[in-house]
DNA sequence: CATTAGCACTCAAAATGCCAAAGTGCTAAA
DNA sequence: TTTAGCACTTTGGCATTTTGAGTGCTAATG
């Protein structure tokens, strides 16, 4: 790989990622200012074909990347972009957390809105959540509610009907109780013991911390599931090669599998921890992700809330601003730290 | 219209609806017991597109339903559908509403299941909120989370810095000073005035009463916007008329647009109140939704939680089924009050 | 010896023409 | 009033032709 050829394939790409056509020698001749001739160009790319780089639809049409060629730029050809707007954009969503529930799929939205393709968020399974705050609020006549802080910081709540009437002070002093026995308690520890002593020290309502005892659990199992966000998909339809019908069901189809989604975005990130991953077709080890490229990286803004976090687009995509995009947010979460 | 016409017009429709596909005299003939010729049913067809109520794509073809048509089926032929397994997924939902901040989504979800359609779904503008009950809780050495619950019983919460140190038991008075002023008030009793007396009691946590204050505001001004719920988009995919990526994409830009979801429902539904509404196509008032319908109605199961649930497919839809599953929930809705 | 002009060649996509199948309308007979 | 039968129309599929973009190769050039 001389200079001349890295400076083709390096056009031959952009240029491929602009227009999503067959690249011409003609083409890069008139527009990447090489100051050599159609003929010439149509030698080096002979050769670049040869290396595995780029390929032919068919044999008398112009070049397109082929999946190594891709890989090729990314790890050697791409430099940097300044993304001004966008950072801006994170700043302002990061220096602005209020409400941690919600707080993934903001940046989720965000990243879906300034990268144009679809974005996959995965919450981490954090090990054995506990409650770290239980409340029981009485709302009206018939109905309390049930408030379960968890050790996440993230909030829960449930309606439950008074299976048995309570006095507010009754409420309070159960609450109390409660948050005594609970309280930064992992879900193994709920046993049959514990409950039953609960229930003897509040022997007039055994139905309703039944229904509370339940709740609790489910919280906790739910919690411990890896949550799974996508935003963005709608974007990809505007994208040339998702002409047809199918392929667009496809996608959407493999996307909305959760397992897959985690998987993938495990798989992207690897090891490495903070850092950027990134796996062109093939490397997804999808067959029907076989067009698409993945960037991903951990992410970690506030204790207790991990995920990873993912631009998903077709391989034909801008390597460069995307991943610009992610740098932006690791470089965030450092300040943060 | 005589009996006759109706049933030729109530087999093509029915026909249509099945299959996607110009219906052909012969095809009646062979599928709906009419016991005449398909020359005499030629000559029907005629008169029913004389009349208005069905087209032919071209000269040649077969026949397709106009609007009209379809207006006519849905008011004097459409027969009642019965739904077992479906009026069990309502009955299972309904009688385990435990979360109220998903609840509409998980109708929606059930909806968009059952129906094979999208479904929308409006929250309904409820006046001035108030709050209901508020709490502060110690999350960790410099955090605390604010939790409001509001007048609706839905549950917000917000983390927020100790921009002043506080201890668990200063947090707990705060709480409950609060309270005191707050609980039930609406946001524009929250006054200058109000908010100064506040601070005067608790002197020391000046930003901190600031950041509550802003955080309360914030909530209510939410709660008071209109929330729109949309499930089941790719539904329609799979519906041979939407064979087109622009079709979908179209679509999918219209069923983002909040304002006209909320038009659409609040146009529906009109002021009958406890009825069910069908708007068929060019009676959607929309150009880009000239081919679908919208079946809608109100929906209020608990108290102090108002919404508008509709199901939108294209004009050629089960409308006996879609219907039947809407006044299953507005029935369920009647034994719940 | 690298570069390039020029030309023959290839292939995809668009345009054209043709034919069968599906379906209608109309006429005349039952 | 109904219907059998037939002429007529249109669509959609198929094969064929045309066009144009783009290549590879050869021979000439500095």
């Amino acid at each position: 790989m001389d200079k001349r050829k890295e400076q083709i394939l390096k056009a031959i790409i952009k240029e491929y990622i602009l227009e999503a056509e067959p690249v011409s020698s003609k083409t890069i001749m008139n527009r990447y200012g090489l100051n050599v001739s159609s003929a010439t160009i149509r030698n080096e790319m002979a050769a670049l074909e040869e290396l595995g780089y780029i390929q032919q639809p068919h044999i008398s049409s112009g070049r397109v990347p082929a999946p190594s060629g891709y890989r090729y730029y990314v790890d050697n050809l791409m430099e940097e972009e300044e993304l001004l707007e966008e950072i801006n954009l994170i700043d302002q969503l990061t220096s602005n957390i209020s409400n941690i529930n919600n707080y993934l799929k903001e940046v989720a939205l965000m990243l879906a809105g300034a990268s144009n393709y679809t974005v996959i968020v995965t919450e981490e399974k954090r090990g054995e959540e506990t409650i770290h705050h239980l409340k029981l609020v009485g709302l009206l006549e018939d109905k309390a509610l049930l408030v379960l802080v968890l050790s996440s910081n993230k909030v829960k709540d449930y309606v439950i009907p008074y299976l048995e009437k309570l006095s507010e002070e009754e409420l309070i002093s159960l609450s109390e109780i409660l948050n005594q026995h609970l309280k930064d308690k992992e879900i193994k520890y709920l046993t049959l013991d514990l409950k039953n002593k609960i229930k003897g020290i509040f022997p007039n309502s055994p139905l309703l911390l039944e229904e509370i005892f339940n709740l609790i659990e489910k919280s906790l199992e739910e919690e411990n599931n890896v949550e799974v966000i996508v935003e963005g998909v709608k974007n990809i339809f505007k994208l040339p090669e998702f002409n047809e019908v199918k392929k667009i069901a496809k996608f959407m189809e493999t996307i909305e599998n959760q397992e897959i989604i985690t998987g993938l975005l495990r798989d992207a990130i690897g090891s490495e921890g903070n850092k950027i991953g990134v796996k062109i077709g093939e490397e997804l080890g999808l067959e029907d992700l076989k067009d698409f490229t993945l960037i991903a990286t951990n992410c970690s803004f506030c204790e207790g809330l991990n995920g990873k976090i993912g631009i998903i687009g077709p391989t034909r995509m801008f390597y460069e601003k995307n991943i610009s995009l992610l740098e932006a947010l690791l470089k965030k979460e450092d300040e943060n730290d």
